[in-house]
DNA sequence: CGATTTGCTTGACGCTGTCAAGTTCGGTGA
DNA sequence: TCACCGAACTTGACAGCGTCAAGCAAATCG
């Protein structure tokens, strides 16, 4: 009864970036398969190859689309905060949590080994996009050495990020590791905020 | 010339295991893979399987291994380290960094995603090691919670050597990021130190 | 010295990424 | 209107992977 799909697919770039997403969040990182990904859409197992020439391609495009997720969820937080700057970070980093820990497969994979950033310009866009959030966010308090203050602040929350997307046995994402994790930024010295 | 291997390796598991840890350094964790190992240590492709039943085993023990030189190398710093509990404390995160930038491969590996930790006994142990390790030296600072104590440091350092090992653009590792390190640490008010 | 157990080899299976060719659809120019 | 052409997808093949099944050779034990 199907109606004879059409040869093309509509917008297959699109569905194949979407069922990895969905493949990695479901079966992990590793999981991410051209073939797979390519049944899930419908297609063929060789059709993924006229949109991405390798698997490389592949993973890059879904950790962009990534990226792209990731930043709206601290743009999402920080947009609900509307108190001092310290509380605009401290609200980015929760958004940053809870980003971590709703897609932690994608995540792995954005913050692991085998992203090549540089290469393409699409995943150096939306990851300069992420960080782009970070030094808006820390320029108040960048009195002499902004970098300091936004590699603080970053190391802080994706360290406590990373270890609950492990599965560290003593650390498991959710209500209260936001909590803990507040309890954490209350001991960084940002210093005073300016103007 | 070769005098007719005998039949027995020797010590396979071990030579194994090595050949994983320089796999991994040389090819990144994703070419960690049971048929190369076994061709590294000149035997067929099926010997493994004996040793280790499965990748993930194999993968499990390189881990373990991880673990037990990272702990080394955090106790080598704080032997060298010979001042306050503060001091001690940066120094086995200087050791901790300088493990991460040294053995990077298998630091992906070891906080990825695709460790099961609760299931072999051998990386229980080498990953209770190293977190007792962190325990020990916040333990002056514990006055009132040890684990926010422990999980604040914990996330400052291994935030920071996670971001330099994915190969942040704005974060390289080496001497220079040591001493940026230590900027960050200096941030971080882990209270007065106790008897 | 023979039997058994251990350690490794060979061979096969299905799955993977990738390449090569073939096929069919969508749109464009005559 | 129609032939054409390129883009999108299919089928088929190949090597490399993890894994299982059998077999063989070496070490150990009676």
């Amino acid at each position: 009864m199907t109606t004879k799909k059409p040869h093309h697919h509509g917008n297959l770039r699109a569905a194949l970036i979407q069922a990895g997403l969905d493949l990695i969040q479901s079966e992990g990182p590793d999981a991410l398969s051209i073939r797979k990904v390519a049944a899930m859409a419908g297609v063929s197992h060789a059709a993924p190859a006229h949109h991405f020439p390798s698997l490389a391609h592949l993973r890059t495009a879904v950790v962009a689309e990534g990226y792209r997720r990731f930043t709206a969820s601290m743009e999402a937080a920080i947009a609900e905060a509307d108190g001092t700057p310290r509380d605009v970070v401290l609200a980015a980093c929760l958004g940053y949590l809870r980003f971590a820990w709703a897609y932690s497969g994608v995540f792995s994979l954005m913050f692991g080994p085998n992203v090549h950033g540089h290469d393409d310009p699409d995943l150096r866009d939306a990851s300069d996009a992420a960080y782009g959030v970070l030094v808006r966010i820390c320029a108040p308090f960048a009195k002499d050495d902004a970098v300091q203050t936004e590699l603080t602040v970053w190391s802080l929350v994706h360290g406590y990020a990373s270890l609950a997307v492990a599965g560290n046995r003593r650390l498991v994402p959710g209500e209260a590791a936001e909590a803990v994790f507040r309890g954490m930024f209350a001991k960084l010295d940002l210093g005073a905020a300016e103007a």
